[in-house]
DNA sequence: GAGTGGTCTAGACCACCCA
DNA sequence: GGGTGGTCTAGACCACTCC
């Protein structure tokens, strides 16, 4: 940082001068930039030795100012290639009404019709296997604390047109799901939660838990998520009338997403 | 690194060996030194200098893995002193079912009902302004966006216990809210939703959408989040039949929050 | 081969904390 | 005053892309 920009980039705050971090200035000034249309959507920003230059800083600090572009979603990078202004990335609205019986009967699991709403070509790998339940897990499926529950537990990976966009853990009581099609790969038309009608748990209704987290390295591997970029974490319970009969982790990448409620006022 | 260390700490990954950074090796040691317990909550980690001549990297490498881990919420910071063991941090579980005539009635907004719930003290600084529509509020609205339309604007910063948890900024239309109780700082008993149903709009559903993201750096320093925190947006749209009266752009630090839905199957 | 983003190192400085 | 986390610099190397 040049000397003399200093005092210049210095800010007022709260009526107290702050003197403000290299990397956050350079940020702001090209995030003013793109927002003034300087560089438009799609379009080459100046390389990190211009940028070095301009701000009289040395590499990291530009790549710092970077980094944090890139988890708003203002920048993204192909190494080799340079850094470039963000195209608007199409947003999936996954509303949150579609957890009907309709559905289910149509013969579609949840992912299958989120699918079918947008345009997308769903892929799903498997894995199941049998665990003793986490402490969480007990807790969320009402299971008592004092003693061992084994839980089946679904491990999936979901793609959209090839890419990783959700991974999906959930875990069914062994007691329940033991034996059943809930334990092979394929679950069949409708999936998980129309065989567990058709075992006589007859689902009335679904707690959803949300939150937002940083990712795990595997999770950001995966998800091919920029370092920064968090995850939405969805927690959902499905319930037959008072018995908790699943519970089901999702993670999805946080800002292509958008989850949407719908709440009566009564 | 130790040279002799980097074949020892790669891994198979699908069949394929891969190179992992350091800073994600040393993350996840120490990730997995506090499942085990090494290190309990609250508990002190080794310095950066003993991490250093431990795994043989730079400072920099080090913080790196730390930035991570403090991402991840396993650990915080203090300059000075070192790093620690994240304590359980208390989880607010909001509600979301909590948008009843009961609630505006008996003379509570939604932030302070929330506050009721806990136990914190809830205290709300509140700036009123008018602005243009910007597109997005426009279309949240339901606005044309041939013809310009101003807003009333509630900027508010909402702390609990002395600290900054929630910021939410909500825009009304002027034609609705102008002139109103809705643009005095204090919107009286009931909160805002309460005088929209006085003044003949009876409020009849909400639309909630969430997503998450990178805070921008005014919202961390705020929130008070560390580096690399994420937030969770809620956009809250109030309906009066049709016609929507009322969006409100919520920020809140993502892991301390946690919102809870319900959904019935029908 | 030249340029690019990304990472690591080594060394320096600062603000802060605690004895 | 010595130790701590946090940041910046300068220089190096790698993998990648494009010519």
């Amino acid at each position: 940082m040049l000397v003399g920009a200093w005092t210049c980039l210095d800010r007022f705050y709260d009526g107290v001068m702050v003197q403000m971090k290299p990397w956050v200035e350079i940020a702001e000034e090209l995030r003013r930039e793109i927002g003034r249309g300087v560089y438009g959507p799609g379009e080459r920003l100046p390389s990190g030795t211009d940028l070095m230059s301009r701000f009289g800083v040395a590499r990291q600090t530009v790549q710092n100012a970077m980094d944090q572009l890139r988890a708003e979603g203002l920048v993204s990078s192909v190494a080799g290639r340079g850094w470039f202004v963000a195209e608007r990335k199409p947003i999936v609205r996954l509303a949150r009404n579609r957890l009907s019986k309709a559905e289910r009967t149509e013969g579609r699991g949840t992912f299958l019709s989120d699918a079918a709403a947008g345009k997308w070509q769903p892929a799903v790998t498997v894995e199941v296997r049998r665990e003793q339940a986490r402490e969480d897990v007990r807790s969320y499926l009402g299971l008592a604390a004092d003693q061992d529950h084994e839980v089946v537990v679904r491990d999936r990976v979901m793609r959209a047109d090839g890419e990783v966009v959700q991974l999906a853990v959930s875990y069914l009581p062994a007691e329940i799901a033991g034996g059943t099609r809930l334990e092979e790969a394929d679950t069949g038309p409708g999936g998980a939660y129309a065989r567990l009608e058709e075992l006589g748990f007859e689902l009335t209704h679904f707690t959803e838990v949300v939150s937002a987290r940083s990712p795990r390295p595997r999770e950001a591997e995966l998800l091919r998520l920029p370092l920064g970029f968090p995850v939405l974490q969805v927690i959902r319970v499905a319930f037959a009338g008072d018995r908790a009969v699943e519970v089901n982790y999702m993670t999805m990448g946080g800002e292509r997403y958008q989850l949407v409620y719908q709440i009566d006022a009564g």
